[in-house]
DNA sequence: GGTCGACATCTTGCATGCAAGAAAATTTGA
DNA sequence: TCAAATTTTCTTGCATGCAAGATGTCGACC
């Protein structure tokens, strides 16, 4: 209702879908498609509010509506997308408060984590877990933003696969699809760069000494901290994008090209 | 391989279907058939293992196989059902490691939702959360077992609501799923009847004094206790099943007639 | 007699067809 | 000229059809 894009646009943002993975012959429509489509809502490709009308994401993608349906009926339990009855699924928009509320359980989630993986984890996984650190930094040298996101998501998520639950993993997952929106939504580096940087250290170094209690803490305030940046950041970008309630919406920006 | 039953108790078993809502005219198909599928896993029903042939499916719930397959994908998403490619999908194993994983993730999920209650918690609410309290009690004292279980969950799920943290939500009915189903699998009234007693009556306290911590500690032991106890008994359980390795599987016991 | 191979059947994966409901366009009335 | 109603078009929901992969069986060969 608020956002009313132009429904046009839907085509010209589906040719830039990411071809479909030369090597992989027939099967795997559905998980291809899934991963496709999550791939453009995540990175903000597919605005929130856009409709996705099936035919055309038929014709775009080249195959038929049954992978198709079955795609957004996952997208929908992933919370990506909404759908009403008899309607076309709608890119869910990105709360602002339902940003707040993930920052909550990432964290706690992150902290078990942490705890967990302290108390059985290798010399060989601590060198790793400090070798994405640095791999982070590379990015982070270089100015290359996606791969700066890569690097530390990947850091996180090592973490949390050291922590040996494999539910724990499965849900972080599930978090991780709407913290990687927000966060490819405010399209910053993040501010608090400095501090990260020792915040890891920190993590490193309770894992390393196997202290179950400061690694949890470690991963909750560093996550707590990066989340709250991100949602300053949304919400300036947001507090910009609509300075005030003046319905001339003529807002240049859009970053393409 | 472990488990090979035969493959025609599927038809028996889903003899057992509930009917699809008299009432719902048409459309809902989907969400229908996820419903039904994802109760008749988490029952127990349909056992791990299980192999669910899709076109049998149809005959049996009267539908197409469009419908069907959606249903699969989502349970599969929701982690009820495995998919090999190429084969049928069939029921998950109820994986006591993946229960005992369970625990930690689900304590510190309603930890946090304790915490968070306990900070807006409204008169009204606190009410309405002693009413659940003491209708368990009285499905308890009437031998209600289903009804026991469905109002202590109710319990539960009202404070998670309570939070006002929809993610939060959102992460706990998946694992409620996969919770319930261990539940119905133990298929045994708690032991620590008692002191789930007076666990929920601190937990209630602690909300009424709108005591953040000792609410989240409150529900974190109660959560862990509950749970871990459900494990021992699962874990007696299947003890009790393979009492050796002996291949003579002259097992009664299967409930079937 | 045992093992390997070809054939038949079954099952999933995807495409397409059809009907009911929603959106849009055109027409009709004031 | 504007508004309301009807018709047309479009879109989703479900059913069905077809082909590729998998499984199980039977036969031939060693």
């Amino acid at each position: 209702m608020t956002i009313s894009d132009d429904t046009t646009p839907l085509a010209a943002l589906l040719a830039q879908l990411p071809p479909p993975e030369p090597g992989k012959r027939k099967g795997h429509l559905h998980g291809n498609t899934v991963a496709r489509l999550r791939n453009l809502i995540v990175t903000g490709v597919l605005a929130p509010g856009t409709k996705l009308n099936e035919r055309e994401l038929c014709d775009q993608l080249a195959i038929s509506r049954t992978p198709v349906r079955e795609a957004i009926k996952t997208l929908i339990q992933d919370g990506l997308l909404r759908a009403l009855p008899n309607h076309s699924a709608v890119v869910s928009e990105l709360d602002l408060d339902e940003v707040v509320a993930l920052i909550e359980v990432v964290t706690v989630v992150e902290g078990l984590a942490g705890e967990l993986a302290a108390k059985h984890i290798s010399d060989e996984a601590i060198a790793e877990i400090g070798m994405l650190h640095y791999r982070m930094l590379l990015h982070h040298a270089r100015d290359e933003l996606p791969g700066y996101f890569e690097a530390n998501k990947a850091f996180h998520r090592r973490i949390i696969e050291l922590s040996g639950n494999s539910i724990l993993l499965w849900v972080w997952e599930l978090l991780a699809l709407r913290v990687d929106r927000a966060r490819f939504s405010s399209n910053l580096w993040p501010t608090r760069w400095r501090t990260a940087i020792e915040e890891h250290q920190q993590i490193l170094d309770a894992l390393t000494a196997r202290d179950s209690g400061r690694a949890g803490q470690a991963l909750r305030s560093h996550v707590r901290n990066g989340l709250e940046g991100l949602v300053a950041s949304l919400r300036a970008k947001q507090a910009a994008a609509q300075p005030e309630t003046e319905r001339g919406k003529k807002q240049g920006g859009a970053t393409s090209r």
